[in-house]
DNA sequence: CGAGGAATTCATCTAGCGTTGATTTCAACG
DNA sequence: CGTTGAAATCAACGCTAGATGAATTCCTCG
């Protein structure tokens, strides 16, 4: 009985180290995650996880900043313009949430990213550059109020995924998607095209006078 | 030069603790605030904080739980009735955000609600119970749509405090409040009154059909 | 078949955590 | 004053974490 050494075969062990680390993130967040539970759960030694991704935090960014590819998605719910935007946003939000990889994987980067400020900054570029201004761009929304606009909808956005994925508050936590799309969408749909208070500085000072 | 026993005059140490507590808690979260931190922070030795709190647990609910009695703030917004509920909403919280003791405790407890599963279901309780139910009931809404319209509300509530206080995604970081409330506002009140897609099981089955 | 390298484990190091018990200093009270 | 108890520190325990380096097994290719 060969305990030590390589195994037989050919087994992707690597993935299923991904894998695993993929479930123990989202569910215990960044230092919640033991190496060690991670190794147990792919059935492996803590050491492999260090010889495969060197360190904790590779290991969490192999993990978890893969699956976001914006790139696609975007053009596609910006590409019929601006109606019924808010609907097809949230449906492919879900979408995302709804994986079995990508929604653990998300669930696992906003939980540390309310904890540590290097993951904070990084899911705030991420949002920040690459989903909101693209966005606000493809859209072609006045530039002025675009930023007020982007963060309102990512405040909606945000809310929405910590009641139903995180918090999992009921009835939100286990509505069909659809439903959700319907409830939603218009606020996103207001935040995108409605009526603004304060685009900008001068906006703002105005209101407040 | 005398090193250890008992202090001269009478400082106020245990609210030093108390404090600090607060702002490492806010900044870390339950596991990552060390109390050797908040000890240090604190200016004093780590076996104090013991010495007053007895465990991490429970200098965690005095520090965290105490704050928060919405008995006294929620029949002041839900009085005048549903009338402009949604501005009332959005300024009484973020009163309690921008307070210098409220808020950084709010911030804790959000933090570690995303991590701890004793954390959120207490968060999950308290919010549903205690503030959500009760709100709708104070303002009359029907209990059949209540809990949908409270977790949506409560979806843009955690939405805009994450994004404004955890996150700080500009602008919506730094808009003062009065802005934020005539941009949010509205938002809350259409959750509230109004139209709403599946209110019951049996609308929502409609709804997908 | 033999050698080299990749895969895997083992034992161990170091650092930090929460917690504890003994010990020292100070304030209050008779 | 002398005593008592609270306030505060010190030193240490036990635990768990991430990381490391050597050792072992297996696959692959010449």
């Amino acid at each position: 009985m060969a305990r030590t050494g390589r195994r037989r075969g050919s087994p992707d062990t690597r993935e299923a180290i991904v894998s695993a680390a993929r479930a123990v993130f989202a569910e215990h967040g960044y230092d919640g995650a033991a190496i060690r539970a991670i190794a147990a759960r792919a059935g492996v030694d803590p050491a492999l996880v260090h010889h495969y991704f060197g360190t904790k935090e590779k290991l969490f960014l192999a993990v978890v900043a893969a699956p976001f590819d914006p790139g696609e998605v975007l053009p596609r719910i910006t590409g019929p313009g601006t109606d019924g935007f808010g609907e097809r946003l949230i449906r492919a939000l879900l979408a995302v949430w709804e994986d079995p990889v990508r929604g653990p994987a998300a669930l696992a980067l906003l939980r540390s990213a309310l904890r540590h400020d290097w993951s904070a900054r990084m899911l705030r570029e991420f949002l920040t550059n690459r989903v909101l201004r693209r966005g606000m761009q493809l859209l072609e929304i006045d530039p002025a109020e675009a930023p007020l606009r982007a963060s309102l909808v990512a405040s909606q956005i945000v809310g929405l995924v910590g009641i139903r994925y995180a918090l999992r508050i009921e009835p939100l936590a286990s509505l069909p998607v659809e439903v959700v799309v319907a409830n939603v969408g218009p606020t996103i749909q207001r935040y995108v095209t409605g009526p603004l208070v304060g685009r900008d500085a001068v906006a703002i000072a105005e209101h407040l006078r």
